[in-house]
DNA sequence: TAGATTGTTAATCGATTAACAATC
DNA sequence: TAGATTGTTAATCGATTAACAATC
């Protein structure tokens, strides 16, 4: 407060660049570095865990499988939290990083699916660890309604409004199949939910205002299968190579090519 | 191939970024593009099961959730499979999708802990469909191995050396509780596996040639809750804006002014 | 003070996007 | 030919990284 209006920093000309680099850092943080501020809470948690205090850029680094600059940049974006020549204290960093990111007040989570996944998810302990509640397992299927499950009784989707009305459902898990999943997107956005998980293998379509994070497994393993296949033990690992250079600097339809190359 | 040595392009200046651009071009394909081939893999099979025979790139990335530049752009590291004036034949573009993906030969899977989340997995159908064959389930539990899940019969954790080796699993899923999880990845990186899919919240480390992809159900939450803090609905979401207005053009150590606006 | 480590700068890199020439 | 749509260009944007001045 009392530093608002003191010591303007040097007169200098500003590029069209630099003005919307300050008004992003000024307005919130980064996407890339929103997704790598768990990490570092995890690995923080699991150091406070070993009793240890302080700890460097370079070390909390390593233990979140990323390079110290970067650490360093993304934490710069939530202010200044370390000590020169010392490094950051882990207790006061899980208090910035958990505020940061609204972990510091409790989320009300509904799944809906309770398969083996939504089961998995509601057994989940690292959501209550974290600020997460699940206050509502819904399924369709009359067979598991009723089912007790964590501490809870799975209901009808019948009831999918009146529980998040009356509970204060935050964040919606979809779970449930693909064909079923667009459906109880909109009727959780109806119901004023503005943030959802979705585990369906369907793209989500949601009015201006709500977010959609997806979790796709089958995803997951094709982009595997795309940098095994590029490996030694792929098929077509060793002829990549020459192939392409054949190619340099030739015209478009290279495509014909890669036909040719699979049915020979 | 009787193309090789045909029409070079116009002599002209080359930048050191073209350069690089060209040989990236050459060599592979962007890993945001390897991301997003699934996305249009699926969309696809979906326009397929509706009898669908041309799409527009327009069309395509509507129902992939992209903008239409991205999707061409996307689909131009292939090579060039539309035709102009006209579109996209989906049969012939999920077909050029499918090898580059290498999702044209069977991929053989160790699914390794056998929880909810190891069943869910086991059980999902987006996975048979696509290459990806299952061909074993591991635990340490006892109590579950010799369960028949799937088809298939759990195996105790001893097995796993064999189970890879005897198989050709080249791609790993651990979905153990954390504490297990560096151990069964050594292991099964040890008994020749290239690529993992971890579920496990912990970070792997493996050596130089491995392929680690990691889910993590907790952290889509965080971020999630994340920007549902800064919507109308959250505690800081009206205050925000003025707040920053005061700080525009002010040196470093912003981070004080945010300790006050919870404290007050 | 000397050593250590942060926070920031600036260069580079990779991804996105609008626009449009090429061409069906 | 006229209309439609791709494939590519080039501008812009956002993310990464090494390097180092600031400073504990």
């Amino acid at each position: 407060m009392f530093r608002s209006a003191s010591s303007p920093p040097k007169k200098q000309a500003v590029t069209p660049r630099q003005i919307r680099t300050r008004e992003r850092a000024d307005r919130g943080i980064p996407e890339a570095t929103v997704a790598r501020l768990p990490v570092y809470l995890r690995a923080l948690h699991s150091l406070q865990d070993r009793g240890i205090a302080t700890v460097s850029s370079e070390e909390l680094a390593t233990a979140a499988g990323v390079n110290s600059a970067k650490l360093r940049k993304d934490l710069s974006h939530l202010g200044s939290y370390g000590t020169r020549g010392v490094g950051y204290e882990v207790e006061y960093l899980v208090y910035q990083i958990s505020r940061e990111l609204g972990l510091t007040q409790d989320w009300v989570v509904a799944i809906i699916g309770v398969g083996n996944l939504g089961r998995a998810l509601a057994g989940y302990g690292g959501f209550a660890s974290r600020g997460f509640r699940v206050a509502g397992l819904l399924d369709a299927d009359a067979g598991i309604v009723g089912a007790h499950i964590c501490g809870l009784t799975v209901e009808h989707i019948d009831e999918l409004e009146t529980v998040i009305k009356d509970r204060g459902v935050s964040i919606a898990v979809i779970a449930t199949p693909a064909g079923a999943a667009q459906v109880v997107c909109d009727r959780v956005v109806a119901a004023g939910v503005t943030s959802v998980l979705n585990f369906a293998p369907v793209v989500l379509t949601v009015p201006e205002g709500v977010d959609v994070r997806k979790v796709d497994l089958s995803i997951e393993l094709q982009i595997l299968a795309f940098h095994e296949q590029r490996k030694a033990g792929g098929p077509m690992g060793d002829q990549a190579e020459p192939e392409y250079e054949v190619l340099e600097g030739d015209g478009p339809s290279d495509g014909a090519q890669y036909i040719e190359a699979v049915d020979a």
